[in-house]
DNA sequence: CCAAAAGTGTTAACCCTACACCCATGT
DNA sequence: ACATGGGTGTAGGGTTAACACTTTTGG
């Protein structure tokens, strides 16, 4: 399709030139992880300006040909490796001068990903994983983003086995609820958590080996035929 | 701010030219309401191409002084004459050829609006309440946008006074309930449903007139002060 | 040996659901 | 007179929340 509706002039290097006042795209990722004991947030520190080298959410403008979870997920994977399946779009941020170069509209992306190593590329210096508690300065309006999808994964929570996609394929009762307990910011009694855990029935739980102490916990994994993927 | 960062040619009508690729940017309207026993939706048909004749949500370009929900608020009022106050964004639609002339992102917005005349004017050729389950072929991919519309405003039944900003300001239980009813598209017992809502205490009755037969239902309204309002 | 982590059951309060009858009105 | 709409209370089942002790290991 046209994304240009009329030429550009000799010699002129930018042909984007269009009939109606336009906006650039972009798309963010808000990609959360958990070791079992903290949740993270992926960051990038900027390699170019606006805002460079500051730390900022991956993410980037998006293509003709792309939708907005198409272009996030490719700028994900760009400047920091990284292919995550869960992708929830969230609120976009609109205001006319988040952006101090152009009008840019921004699409902001909820990820969510196993923990593992990150490697910076592309348009990035640096990827890292900060605890969502120890967030550094932000640029442009990341931290408002990151306010917004915080909430949202709460509320998400409700809804969708965030879960699945935030833990290794087996864990723990206790790695569960914590999860459950940062994201929500509350605490749970022990036995209510893995009573109301089982009786939704989407959880298999490994046969303790012989003779293995009580001490280690109990091993337990997602039935995959219960998960309503998104 | 600069929205055109490069200068157009001599005698070239179209300023709007970019360094980046960019996207039209505009934002549509789902508009609700509720006459005490249906719920309805507000259609414009369309007096321009594309799409000329058809039926569609009220919305357009959004300004580059604007941000989304404020374009939404301006193309409502231009088209239907509306004002609402319940505005909440949902997913962007973001499909590469959704829009026939160029790349076009949309930003669709639940308002919820009492029942009240509309009067067409500015692109809007006319513009009717639709009963949501007797909605015409709608034009672009509106139907889709309707669809998610649908679903998100069951989902925030749960959590905003959705009730509040569809009734009029006095209002039965019944009619509390046909509302509920008809958005989840469920049933309720009255009993039930009646001392739930009374549980909230967010419901005020009115006394009684002196002699008003059983057979009128009660009058009640929501005290403003239990209302967070989004 | 002590602190920290994990396993295990019971009870009371609360909430949700289902259900039936009466009264007043309009046709 | 009868169909319709609205008002009213109770009992049972399920869910949630609160609660303490034992075992094992690592420091």
């Amino acid at each position: 399709m046209a994304h240009s509706v009329y030429k550009y002039r000799t010699g002129e290097a930018y042909p984007h030139c269009y009939k109606y006042p336009q906006v650039a795209l972009t798309a963010d990722c808000v990609t959360f992880s958990f070791d079992g004991k903290n949740l993270y947030v992926l960051l990038i520190r900027r390699g170019g300006e606006p805002f460079k080298g500051c730390w900022a959410f991956p993410g980037g403008f998006v293509n003709p040909d792309e939708t907005a979870e198409e272009g996030a997920r490719r700028e994900l994977r760009e400047e920091t490796s990284l292919e995550a399946e869960y992708f929830e779009q969230i609120k976009v941020f609109s205001a006319p001068d988040r952006d101090p170069r152009q009008r840019t509209v921004t699409v902001p992306f909820i990820v969510l990903s196993s923990h593992t190593n990150v490697v910076a590329s592309d348009d990035a210096a640096q990827a890292k994983w900060f605890p969502v508690d120890q967030l550094p300065d932000l640029a442009f309006d990341h931290k408002q983003i990151f306010e917004e999808a915080r909430a949202a994964l709460k509320r998400s929570l409700n809804f969708n086995p965030v879960a699945y996609y935030l833990l290794p394929q087996r864990f723990t009762m206790p790695q569960l609820q914590r999860l459950h307990e940062i994201i929500l910011d509350c605490k749970f009694d022990r036995r209510n958590f893995a009573r109301k855990m089982n009786s939704l029935s989407i959880l298999e739980e490994e046969e303790r080996s012989q003779g293995m102490p009580r001490r280690i916990a109990s091993i337990f994994s997602f039935k995959k035929d219960k998960l309503l993927l998104p």
